[in-house]
RNA sequence: UCCCCGAUAGCUCAAUCGGCAGAGCGGGUGGCUGUUAACCACUAGGUUACAGGUUCAAGUCCUGUUCGGGGAGCCA
């Protein structure tokens, strides 16, 4: 007999007479003569109501069996006798598959994330991290589709580099060399090597070839973060548009966010529920307001003369050529304008050298996207295409022309306008599902000090 | 990296002013009931993170270390 999944039985029309099941039993009432099992298959979030009773030849087994336990069971879905589920399965065969011995650590009532983040290896068992993951599965599957349903390419940057998106953030160093030895030429590739930070400047390569294109793929920080949304192995999601500007960089981010937030409502309002019920009460409103909404657009100029008029007892005091610090990022999402918000056109003095300077002379064409309780979630330009401009920019910040030779050549071949953005992964599955920390989002997180499993 | 907070049974937490280390859940045993985080009774379970110090007496006070969490910076 064929395995049928919880989910796709859960949500028969008539009963079924046979039907074989396999799944982990999350806990066991037992009764005079018959026993109820609870068994999930991790297709989804409710589990299946198992009714043996003693009939079954193996019932003293049954009895002993323990939360965590793998079993199959055959039987027939008949319409549940009980309140609480509308089908359940009268188990005909029960056959344990692998026990768990009473050291199991989950237990049926909650724990706290700091003891399940101790055993990552099983905490997918729960109810709240299955759900976490099911719901990063199917956002990265509405990323996917999101892009190619607009005619975007997905392609692949290297991992493993020797160039460096300045700014981006301190890098791991990948070398063969054994400990101790540092002549460099003896090394693999013979220079330096690192883990990614950004696809950014190969993907903008691509892009002057296949006009809209965007990597997603993991990016790495070497960075000593210590904070709930930051992690130094974490995925990025990078689209990057030849002939395109940042009003239609800021058009497509927005409409990206839209996307995936309305995705996860259509596609996993089970899973969603169970986050908006017990983890964040406020969630679905948050999601309607990011689905629905239309984000607000402010030019940093404008952004800072806000918050100078606000008349908050800022930490960091506020004015123009300062970076937007934490609490002025949420003053603004979650405060004044009380829904997503798009700043752009920031100070050159505090962007990276890559960003296209604007006429002014003394702001460049970028953009973040703020978010409630996250902060900024995407950052992203217009690029500097212009050969001068771009030359000029990188001798003022130092930085070598030879390094970047083939970044610069491509502005001397068919150079256009062209914009683009990165999106952390975690980030938006922390907004999606109320999660308010990415070491909750990602299956084994990497932070400092911090690489078990 | 900086600031703040914390660490007690397998898990979640109590323990008053420094004075006998406890409960619920989970485990075990028995009972009972179409049950729903089932219920009832009994039961086992502790180097109070680690190392030092103060004190007649330390889970509690002091110092250091480790680990965890929150905030900040860096950023996505």
């Amino acid at each position: 007999m064929q395995r049928i999944k919880i989910h796709r039985l859960l949500k028969s029309a008539a009963p079924i007479e046979a039907v074989l099941v396999m799944g982990w039993v999350r806990t066991k009432r037992d009764a005079k003569g018959f026993s109820f099992i609870e068994l999930n298959d991790g297709s989804c979030l409710t589990n299946l109501q198992v009714l043996a009773d003693e009939a079954l030849p193996n019932y003293e087994e049954i009895r002993r069996l323990t939360t965590g336990s793998a079993v199959a069971v055959q039987g027939e879905l008949v319409p549940s006798k009980g309140q609480g589920q509308q089908w359940e399965l009268k188990a005909t065969q029960v056959s344990l598959i692998g026990t768990a011995p009473e050291t199991y650590p989950l237990q049926k009532k909650r724990h706290t994330d700091e003891f399940l983040r101790s055993i990552a290896h099983l905490r997918a068992r729960t109810n709240k991290y299955g759900a976490a993951f099911r719901i990063r599965s199917e956002l990265a599957y509405a990323v996917h589709r999101f892009f190619q349903e607009r005619g975007f390419r997905y392609i692949h940057t290297p991992i493993l580099t020797a160039s460096d998106c300045e700014g981006a953030g301190e890098m791991f160093r990948v070398t063969t060399l054994p400990p101790g030895i540092h002549e460099i030429e003896e090394d693999f590739f013979g220079v330096e090597a690192n883990l990614t930070v950004s696809g950014q400047l190969e993907a903008e390569m691509l892009a002057l070839a296949l006009g809209d294109v965007y990597t997603f793929g993991p990016t790495f920080r070497a960075e000593n973060s210590n904070t709930r949304r930051h992690a130094a192995e974490f995925w990025m999601i990078e689209p990057e548009m030849a002939f395109c500007d940042l009003q239609e960089d800021m058009a497509l981010a927005e409409a990206l966010i839209r996307f995936l937030t309305g995705h996860v409502l259509d596609h996993c309002a089970e899973d969603v529920n169970l986050f908006a019920r017990f983890v964040d009460k406020n969630l679905l409103p948050q999601l309607e307001l990011l689905a629905n909404a239309e984000f607000a657009r402010v030019p940093y100029a404008e952004a800072v003369a806000i918050l100078e008029k606000s008349k908050q007892p800022f930490e960091y005091p506020v004015s123009f050529g300062i970076d937007l610090q934490s609490e002025h990022e949420r003053y603004l999402t979650e405060q004044h304008f009380g829904k997503p918000v798009i700043v752009y056109d920031f100070p050159k003095t505090i962007k990276p050298f890559y960003m296209r300077l604007n006429d002014d002379g003394r702001t460049v064409a970028s953009m973040d996207v703020l978010v409630a309780g996250i902060g900024e979630i995407i950052g992203g330009s217009q690029r500097e295409e212009r050969y001068e401009m771009l030359a000029e920019r990188m001798a003022q910040m130092n930085l070598s022309k030879e390094k970047y030779w083939w970044y610069l050549e491509s502005r001397q071949y068919g150079s256009v306008p062209h914009s683009g953005f990165g999106l952390g992964f975690e980030r938006l599955i922390m907004l999606v599902t109320g999660i308010n920390n990415i070491r909750d989002v990602i299956p084994f997180p990497r932070t400092p000090r911090s690489i078990d499993f």
